[in-house]
DNA sequence: CGCGCGACTGAAATCGTTTCTAGGTTCCGC
DNA sequence: GCGGAACCTAGAAACGATTTCAGTCGCGCG
């Protein structure tokens, strides 16, 4: 546990000053190939590790890259987050990461720590697009930043998927079959996601010559944990849905529990789709017709686009835009397949 | 986007030196409250930020703390990483993910980066617990650091599950039902996790008289594709098992619709158990029966571990271990329910 | 043979903060 | 009124690297 070796220590071992091991580790240039290998060895023996505190104070990048979700323990985060980390370890980046619970004074918090930091570029998620302490904390971050799947009014890259076009395309399906009474779960309309999906279903629904009003919200299940009990209460209410929409990704599990809870079958008494292609939406007996799109891709090309910046890419924002898909299985019929009675 | 303030700028501003707004800013004490006040309004009006670069070189703690898992986007470690972040960010750490995809060479290039980096603490999943160079590396690591779940011949803090325990449990509960023919989907004994819970089977199965040949192996379900086709297989095969346990974490989902193309049924002709309780295992129909074990607590105790070192604990090593608890569903029950014919 | 040029190398400045040291006030008690 | 303690404060050193600048050395060319 002693000191841990420094240039100087090298340079002495080496019998050269320290900017000859400056220059040897880094440039290799305006160095005699016999210095170079002489500091090599040493730095070797001494098991040389250079304090990149001093480095990044002397120099200016840091190398590192800080990332703000709300939480990793969201699969879909977790597979975003893991793809752009494993982006920037091959270029030999570190990855901050930061979970804001949803809370904004953390997230305003964390991207005030990662300046501080003075990280050399940053991946968010914001919580809260519109509260102008969080706009103004974007704006003034002069690093590189990309935005994931938000609409923040400010001019930055931003990578997201079209959640419009995916929820359009699953209400089309829905009506196609004959639904008209669809239930929509979902998570509100706080940030884009819900409000894209959400504004695919109504131009679905108005292209088909249908009212949006045939769409019954519900809202309230801004927590998981409410999912299940306003599903169920839906279902038992008087004019109860054919087809639910789980808009949000979380909610699939609750929403599942409470239809077979209710005595009811997919897709014979309700047809259900889910947005997010989960283990759950796969596998579940019958299997979810669900939205998927590659939210490896989305983690990895904000981390491209990061890098691009760091390489020295001055163009105007950019806004890359993943396409979802719909996967057919088996949790959608045509309304009311399941006759009265056949249970 | 010009220079970001200096202390040197809010010294300048308040009419004082740079010490004084150093104390100012942190220590509070030596300092006249007239001064401490200008101090803190220059610093505020210029939006004033530290160079953590800089006071990490001087003093010596970075407040970061660095993390290794094979991949966050098994959700096991998002969980894990969720709550250590967060019990970090309370502290005012910054948490940095380094994901290895269980390649060792990264596992080592990690580790080696994230001392360079002067973390002050190491929160590490290593995926391979013998390697010299890596062990070398631990040893040699001064920072407070956390091994989780691993076996790794060095004294250091860790936290655990009791994957044994568990598996004992799970065997016992079979055992009791009757089987005796079960089929074992593992993901292999490399790390402590796997080896464990083998052990706590084959102690079950002593423990009740029999011969752990009983047991099936399915090894080379290394990778999570594999699990499909493997288990169809031993289904097929000329002596079926009347139960699986499911070992990996991520393996549910290739069992289940092995079973279901197999035309086979939850529990009637095959029972299943499954360690971890995800979101399929809960939501399954029927549900299964699964071990669970406390991540939240997991990662938050491992940050714990961490928390009390840097306030100087210095007591030797401790090993903290997580119980499991079997959740008993519905995907269980005595071999041969399904007659013969049946279906 | 001398001059100049190119290639290396070392000394010193620098990055932005904290902390140590020492100096200067103020205030109190004798 | 003076000595000393207590309290602030400024200045300088230190942290560990990179980079600039200037100097040295050797060699080729005139």
């Amino acid at each position: 546990m002693t000191r841990p070796a420094q240039i100087h220590d090298v340079a002495a071992r080496a019998g050269v000053s320290p900017s000859s091991v400056s220059r040897a580790l880094n440039g290799g240039r305006h160095v005699s190939p016999a210095v170079q290998a002489r500091v090599l060895r040493a730095a070797e023996e001494l098991g040389y590790e250079p304090n990149l505190n001093a480095q990044g104070l002397r120099g200016q990048a840091s190398r590192t890259v800080g990332c703000l979700v709300s939480d990793v323990s969201n699969p879909l985060y977790a597979e975003l987050v893991s793809a752009a980390e494993a982006r920037l370890q091959d270029e030999g980046y570190l990855f901050v990461l930061g979970n804001s619970h949803g809370d904004m004074a953390r997230e305003l918090a964390l991207i005030r720590l990662f300046r501080r930091r003075r990280m050399d570029g940053l991946i968010v998620a914001l919580n809260n697009e519109t509260h102008p302490d969080l706009l103004r904390e974007i704006e003034q971050t002069a690093v590189p930043l990309v935005l994931l799947d938000r609409d923040v009014s400010v001019e930055r890259d931003r990578v997201s998927a079209d959640h419009r076009g995916g929820a359009y395309a699953a209400a089309r399906h829905l009506i196609d079959l004959g639904h008209r009474d669809i239930l929509l779960v979902t998570p509100g309309h706080q940030v884009r996601p819900g409000r894209e999906r959400m504004a695919g279903m109504e131009s679905a629904f108005r292209d088909a010559g249908l009212a949006p009003e045939g769409l019954t919200f519900s809202l309230q299940a801004s927590s998981i944990a409410f999912v299940f009990s306003d599903v169920k209460q839906a279902l038992a209410g008087p004019r109860p849905p054919s087809a639910i929409v789980v808009l949000g990704t979380q909610m699939l599990a609750g929403t599942l529990s409470a239809i077979a809870s209710c005595g009811l079958e997919v897709p014979g008494d309700v047809s259900v789709i889910s947005i997010g292609d989960t283990d759950l939406a796969r596998y579940a007996a019958p299997g979810i017709t669900a939205l998927r799109w590659d939210l490896k891709n989305v983690g990895r090309q904000a981390a491209e686009l990061l890098l691009a910046r760091f390489g020295g890419d001055v163009a105007p924002p950019r806004a890359v835009v993943f396409p979802m898909e719909l996967i057919i299985r088996k949790s959608c019929s045509p309304p009311g397949s399941n006759r009265r009675g056949a249970r």
